[in-house]
This record gives structure tokens, C-alpha cells and sequence, in this order.
DNA sequence: GTCCGGCCTTACTAACCAGA
DNA sequence: TCTGGTTAGTAAGGCCGGAC
């Protein structure tokens, strides 16, 4: 690496696309010793498209969670393949998978015995755990130690994914040894430490946390405990405790809460009289601790309604709720129709039952008596929602029954999809909580199908790709994908004779979900967009797609209105979301970042959650990133794998975890932004050729362009992108006909800096693409970077 | 066991701001 | 005017539990 450094550095002061180009060769073939590989199919997409431009001097492997395989080109389009990745042990997975099938299903079968075997043996011990837990505490302190590879430590009794991965230690986290490069695409799973918000580290036993918690928070009575169980079997509250964080926050804070000695009262007082501590709501990033240090500071309860157990009293205060007369949540209604329905019936069995309301199908009020369908469908008519990407809601929204009969009556609606074994009887193949039942139940379909038809948990396809090779994309959906997944819309409409706005409401019709018409929804629009899963299309569509999405900057309106309904409800988001006529999200994350800082953390001298960091805030935070990496056998570089929230905590929640975040990633940045960067760019965005063929910059994920040793943060180099077309193609949207962007800069690459400052349409004294090292915006020419990187004058160069 | 949505966290982007 | 820094808004990732 150093030597990789040593010879990024010399190109740079040399400074010429060629040098750069042969530096980097050498650079990127030094790295594919631990570099992972790209997709195959996709790298040689690209090895293709290099040869056709013949431009390229280079190209190399990005990040991929299947192997390290590198290629490199030098100029004359010579290929040298280094092939030292098990990628090719992993294309053989599936051949051998499917040798072991052909054995006539004996391997199978077998399979099957252990597969039940080890299900039986599970059970059991989690009986055996379930028994001890009675009298254990639930969540375990973790120590650094342990939370750092203690794998003895940690044996006894954690068998939750989570604690497997903290056993796994260093292992099972991405170490030094591997590069800080890696695409979203391969996500590995994270650990499952419990952070609490005080920054100390917990993990689960691994049994039932619904059950556990209600048993063991040791601020609960036992009597109490009994008695909630008794009031709400199934209700929410056990969800409310169910959280490693604010359990830890709750005992954390004891010594601080205003009287730990009567959770019980504390749990039913939800306005404002107690200030709560360890909130059900784990996002909340400080806002225990703030309000806790509130309380210290002596802010007024009454603005900290904060209330952490609010789910204690949800099935009580659901029953009691009053129907939805603003109308505004209809959609949120739709969202939470599954728990609502459970919470109906509970309310019904409680003799709170609500009355149904009437019906409103395709604008025609009817006496419809399904509980589940009239809070979303009256609400529709009462208020109309924001719309979505210019959508407008029509003020009725048709019923499943009424989408269902235009499907039928359309002359083509015959094919309203396949039977599906949905509700189907069990089997011994939908065993799935297995990589190999998993695996089996996949094998045999068609990777494609595998995507559509199932709706395999992100764990699952992780197994599909390791066992047979599955893949699939993550992140962002790019805006030709959204175009081809619109269209596929509009085709199920056509094909089910549903117009735009009623295929999109059936999305979020709560009873439609258990109708054919539903599944093949999603099913059709995932099949547009290769690669994706039908889980994952479901999520983004619903997101989309929903009414009340992009609903744009907050009002002060709705900001007093938030804190009125927080003030009332508690962090019943649901019940917020209502009140505010936002989303439920919306208003959680509104809330969460920046309601709570500044109402319970007025500016003072001591906490200061907004505005420039200081240096010394910069060194705690590195510490603390330090301090927690360590424990978690983090690589430090690897952003996504740092709990931010964990690492905000345990600045005193003096920034939130997004403040950090990002500071983090301007803190990464390796340098100051020069021209030589320029090319560099472009050289990796000329490589993204799906994004190019596609025309689509969107495809790109910024991220995936840095490599060790140039490195820039994602909105880095989306403005120097901005800045490029915009000055030497006068584009301001940049966007906009990425691929011909693209190639006319690169066309300007082969001159001289002189020469490409002549053609700049807008000027900026001192830039041109490629011009080599620009004036450093600190008003030197020459010296040392952030990163002690020397740089040189752009002079030099030509 | 499967399907589905809730919930929390992380990641990214647009807009805004202040200083050179 | 340009630049880096910051904030606010939104999308995505992924785990979990209820309903069936």
C-alpha cells in the first residue's frame, strides 16, 4: 500500500492523464490482492466496452462480497488476469449443489432429516434458556471485552444472530486486512450489539425479547409485569420493551430519573407530568439521555413527554381511541391495518369494539361492516392527500372487492396471476429458517423467479448468494429503474383494467394484501426491473408511491402541531402522524433529529448540538469512533459499519447521529478536491458502463467510485461532477444526458490545461479539467493536504 | 411457516450558509 | 462567485413480530 501511495503520489505531480492512467494501472493491480470483485458478468460488460473505446487505459474491480478477481489493462488493451478470488470455487457452487440433488433426492432427504433434527434440538434448547431466563436478567452488560471477540464469554446462552456475530468476532467483521471500499451491494450483516444509548454496549440472550423483557426489566414489578400481561396479551407493550437500548437507557438512567422507584405510575402517565427515560423508540439518538439531561438542567417536564413505555397502554388507549376525524392518516391507517386489525379484535374482545363504519367502494356508500377497510377508505373522502410525484389522489378510493370485480370484469383479468400456495398448507420445504432448507426451497426456480416470487427475508438472499450464487442488486433504485418499473404499472393496470391511480391504491389497500391481485402486483412490477427482489420493490414502491411522500419542508404549522401531538401521544407515531398530516416516518425523524435536541438542549455553553465542529469536538469524535471500532472489531474506514448512534451516545449526544455521519464522511475525504481529481472522476465514472449505456447517472453509487487511495465523499464528487458540466458544457442540471456529459469531457481530457480553459463556458480562474493541481481554496499552490498528501501546482503540468 | 408491515438505523442528496 | 460546511428531508437496509 505504501507503494501504491508512493506511485498515486508520483502521478499526481506528473500530473498527465497518461501517467495517472499507468500509475493507477499499477496501483489498482497492486490491490487486487485485496480488493473483491465485481460481478463477473458485469466487469466483463465493461472489459467489453473498454476494448470497444479503447480509451480506457485501466479498469478495475470494485468491491463485491463474492471474491477478489481483478483484470487489468494496460494500454495497448492487453488483458492480464489475476484470478486469485474464490470466484470461481463459487461458480461451481451451484453445479456441485445440483450434482448433490441429482442423486435422486437422497442427499436431499437427508438434508431434510438433519434439517428437523437440528430444529428439534434448537427448540429444546430454547426451552432450556426460556426456563433459566425466568431468573436471569435479559440483557447482559456487555463489555468490551466481549463485545470484542470474547467468544468464550459470550458462548453461554447467546444464540441470536447478533450474538453469533459478536462471537465471530473479528472474523465476521470485514477487517483491517480488507479494503474501506464497499459497495451497499454487499452489505454484510452487522453484528447485533444492542446499543444503548448511553453508548454501553448490550446483547440479547437470544430468547423471545417480547417475552423476556416484559419479564426482566428490573424497574418493573413482577405484579405489574403480571398485570400488563394479563391486560394485553398480545398488545404492543411487550414491543415497547422489547429493545436492548432502552432497557439499558432505563437502568443506565436510574440514578437520574425522577422516580425510578414507581415505574408503574411512570408508565401511565404519558403527559408530561414524568419524564421518561428509555423510550420505546430506539431511534431516538440521545433523546433519553437529552431528556434526562434536561431534567438535570431542570427543563420543564411538561416539554419532555417523552413517554417510553407508551406501548404499555396501546391496546388500552387504541380501544379507547377516537375515530379518525381529521382523515388525514388514512394511508398510515392502510400501512397498519394488519396491527390494527389484531388491535380491533383485542379491543372487541376487550368491549371496546369500534363500529364499523360505512363503506365508500368506487364513490357509492355502502353498509359495509369490514372493520378493516373503513378508516382508510372514509378518510379518503375527507381529505384529499399530498400527492405523489405529481399524482393526484382521487378523493374515493375504490375497495379491494371493487378492484377486484374491474379485474374480473376485464375480459383479460383471467390472468390475474398464478395460484399461489400463500396460506397454502405447511410443508416440509417451507422450513426456510435455514440457509440449506432456505437453499432447497430455491433450488430448482430460476434465479429471476427466485427474485419475483419470493419474498425471501435480506438474510435469505444473502444464503441464495452465497449457496447458489444469486444475484441481486441492493441500493437505490435508479431513475431508469423507476421508469421501467412505472411502466410495468401501467401495463398491470391495462392488463387488469385498473386506471394509474387505483393500481397504485391497490398497493396500499390493507385488505388487498391478501388478495391474488396484490401479490401480482408486485410481482409484475419486480419483474421489470432484473435483479431486484420483490421484497425490496414492495418496500420502495410503498415508499414512492405513497401519498403523503415528498411532502416537502416542514411548516410551522405542522411543527407545533408535531409538538402538541407528541406532547399528547407520546411517541405513538401512528397517532402523531394523524394529528400532523405527515407521515408516520416523517414525523419520527422530525422529531428525533431535530425537535428533540432543541427543546430539551436549549443553547447553552455546555451542550451545543448545531453549527461548526470545533477541533476538539473533531478529536473527541475520533476517539470515541476509535474507542467504539476497537470494541467492535470495526475497521475504522468502514463507515457503514459504525453505530452512530452508539458513537453519539457516547459524545454526551451532543450531535446526533447524523450530524455525525456526515461529519465523518468530510472528515474522510483524502484531501483537497484538485484537478487531477477531475480525471479521476471520470476515469471511474467511465467505468460504471451500465450507467453510461443506460444514460443514467443515478445508477451510480458514488460511493463504489473510491478506491483506497482516492477517496472523496459522495457529495464531493457530485459537485465537482456539478462543476465540470457546468462549466465546460453549461449544464446546471446534472443529471441530465449523463453518458454525452460524460464523453465530451472525457473528449477534453487530451488537452492541454490551456486549451480546455479556452473552451470553458463558465469561467473559474484556475480549473480546467485536467489541468493538473488547481489553487487550493486555502489560497496555497503548493503543500501539504489534510492527509499530509503534497501537492503540486497545476502549472506543472503540459 | 409465510406474508406483510412496523420500526429503527444508516445513507444519500438538496438546500442553505458563511467565509475567502 | 466559489467553496466547504452544515442542516433538513428522504430513501434504503434490515430485523422483528402480528396475522393468517
Amino acid at each position: 500500500m505504501e507503494a501504491q501511495a508512493a506511485t498515486t503520489q508520483k502521478m499526481r505531480k506528473k500530473g498527465s492523464l497518461e501517467s495517472m492512467a499507468s500509475g493507477l494501472t499499477v496501483g489498482m493491480a497492486m490491490e487486487k490482492s485485496t480488493n473483491d470483485a465485481e460481478p463477473s458478468k458485469k466487469k466483463k460488460k465493461r472489459k467489453d466496452k473498454n476494448k470497444q473505446d479503447g480509451e480506457l487505459s485501466f479498469t478495475t474491480d470494485r468491491d463485491s462480497d463474492r471474491g477478489a478477481r481483478h483484470i487489468v489493462w494496460d494500454n495497448a488493451g492487453n488483458e492480464a488476469v489475476q484470478d486469485n478470488s474464490p470466484e470461481s470455487s463459487r461458480s461451481a457452487i451451484p453445479s456441485a449443489f445440483g450434482q448433490a440433488r441429482d442423486d435422486d433426492g437422497v442427499e436431499e432427504k437427508r438434508q431434510k432429516r438433519l434439517e428437523k433434527k437440528r430444529r428439534k434440538e434448537q427448540k429444546r434448547q430454547e426451552r432450556e434458556m426460556a426456563a433459566q431466563a425466568d431468573s436471569a436478567s435479559v440483557y447482559e452488560p456487555l463489555t468490551a471485552a466481549q463485545a470484542s471477540g470474547d467468544a468464550d464469554s459470550q458462548r453461554s446462552g447467546a444464540t441470536t444472530q447478533g450474538a453469533q456475530a459478536v462471537e465471530q468476532g473479528p472474523s465476521s467483521i470485514p477487517g483491517p486486512s480488507q479494503t474501506s471500499r464497499e459497495s451497499p451491494k454487499k452489505k454484510k450483516k452487522k453484528p447485533k450489539i444492542n446499543h444503548a444509548e448511553d453508548g454501553s454496549l448490550y446483547r440479547s440472550n437470544g430468547l423471545g425479547q417480547a417475552h423476556l423483557s416484559s419479564q426482566q426489566d428490573p424497574a418493573i414489578e413482577d405484579d405489574e409485569l403480571a398485570e400488563d400481561e394479563l391486560s394485553h396479551p398480545q398488545s404492543e407493550t411487550v414491543r415497547s420493551f422489547s429493545h436492548a437500548p432502552e432497557r439499558s437507557t432505563t437502568r443506565q438512567a436510574e440514578p437520574l430519573s425522577t422516580s425510578p422507584s414507581k415505574p408503574k405510575e411512570k408508565r401511565k402517565s404519558k403527559k408530561g407530568s414524568q419524564v421518561e427515560v428509555g423510550s420505546d423508540h430506539a431511534s431516538q439518538e440521545g433523546a433519553s439521555s437529552a431528556a434526562v439531561t434536561a431534567v438535570n438542567a431542570g427543563a420543564s417536564p411538561q416539554k419532555l413527554s417523552v413517554s417510553s413505555h407508551q406501548g404499555i397502554d396501546k391496546g388500552k388507549k387504541r380501544a379507547a381511541e377516537p375515530e379518525d376525524v381529521d382523515g388525514i392518516d388514512s394511508w398510515q391507517n392502510a400501512e397498519n391495518s394488519s396491527r390494527k386489525r389484531g388491535r380491533k379484535k383485542r379491543a372487541a374482545d376487550e368491549g371496546h369494539g369500534e363500529a364499523a363504519p360505512a363503506q365508500i367502494v368506487l364513490g357509492q356508500t355502502t353498509s359495509n361492516t369490514d372493520p378493516t377497510l373503513e378508516e382508510h377508505e372514509i378518510n379518503e373522502t375527507e381529505e384529499e392527500p399530498i400527492s405523489s410525484k405529481g399524482r393526484s389522489r382521487k378523493s374515493v378510493v375504490p375497495s379491494l372487492a371493487a378492484l377486484t370485480q374491474i379485474a374480473q370484469s376485464n375480459p383479460s383479468g383471467s390472468s390475474v396471476g398464478r395460484k399461489t400456495t400463500r396460506r397454502g398448507p405447511r410443508n416440509e420445504t417451507n422450513a426456510l429458517h435455514s440457509k440449506e432448507a432456505t437453499i432447497a426451497d430455491a433450488y430448482g426456480l430460476r434465479h429471476e423467479d427466485i427474485l419475483v416470487e419470493k419474498l425471501y427475508q435480506p438474510h435469505q438472499l444473502r444464503w441464495l448468494a452465497e449457496g447458489i450464487g444469486l444475484e441481486y442488486k441492493l441500493g437505490a433504485f435508479s431513475k431508469t429503474e423507476d421508469e421501467h418499473i412505472e411502466n410495468a404499472l401501467l401495463e398491470f393496470g391495462e392488463e387488469h383494467g385498473l386506471n394509474r391511480d387505483q393500481t397504485i391504491d391497490l398497493m396500499f389497500n390493507a385488505e388487498a394484501t391478501k388478495s391474488e391481485l396484490f401479490g401480482s402486483l408486485f410481482r409484475a412490477a419486480t419483474r421489470s426491473v432484473p435483479g431486484r427482489s420483490n421484497r425490496h420493490v414492495r418496500k420502495h414502491l410503498q415508499t414512492i408511491y405513497h401519498p403523503l411522500a415528498h411532502a416537502g419542508p416542514w411548516t410551522q404549522e405542522q411543527t407545533e402541531a408535531l409538538q402538541q401531538a407528541v406532547a399528547s401521544h407520546g411517541q405513538d407515531w401512528v397517532a402523531v402522524a394523524k394529528v400532523v398530516g405527515r407521515r408516520r416516518d416523517d414525523c419520527r425523524v422530525r422529531w428525533r433529529d431535530q425537535l428533540t435536541l432543541k427543546t430539551t438542549r436549549p443553547d447553552s455553553a455546555v451542550v451545543k448540538n448545531k453549527g461548526t465542529w470545533t477541533e476538539a469536538e473533531m478529536e473527541k469524535l475520533r476517539n470515541v469512533i476509535e474507542e467504539v471500532c476497537r470494541e467492535l472489531s470495526i475497521d475504522i474506514e468502514k463507515r457503514e459499519s459504525i453505530p452512530w448512534t452508539t458513537v453519539s451516545a457516547r459524545l454526551g449526544g451532543e450531535r446526533n447521529a447524523n450530524q455525525i455521519y456526515q461529519k465523518w464522511c468530510v472528515m474522510l475525504d483524502k484531501g483537497l478536491w484538485n484537478e487531477s481529481d477531475d480525471f479521476m472522476l471520470l476515469q471511474r465514472m467511465s467505468e460504471q458502463t451500465e450507467a453510461v449505456e443506460n444514460d443514467d447517472i443515478t445508477m451510480i453509487v458514488l460511493r463504489d467510485l473510491q478506491t483506497d487511495q482516492w477517496r472523496f465523499s459522495p457529495k464531493t464528487m457530485r459537485r465537482n461532477w456539478q462543476k465540470l458540466v457546468k462549466k465546460f458544457l453549461d449544464v446546471d442540471n446534472y443529471k441530465t444526458n449523463f453518458a454525452a456529459n460524460l464523453a465530451k469531457l472525457n473528449g477534453l481530457r487530451h488537452l492541454s490545461a490551456e486549451e480546455r480553459n479556452k473552451r470553458a463556458l463558465r469561467s473559474s480562474p484556475g480549473r480546467g479539467v485536467g489541468s493538473g493541481r488547481g489553487k487550493s481554496r486555502k489560497g496555497t499552490t503548493k503543500g501539504l493536504d489534510k492527509k499530509g498528501v503534497d501537492t503540486i501546482d497545476s502549472d506543472e503540468e503540459v
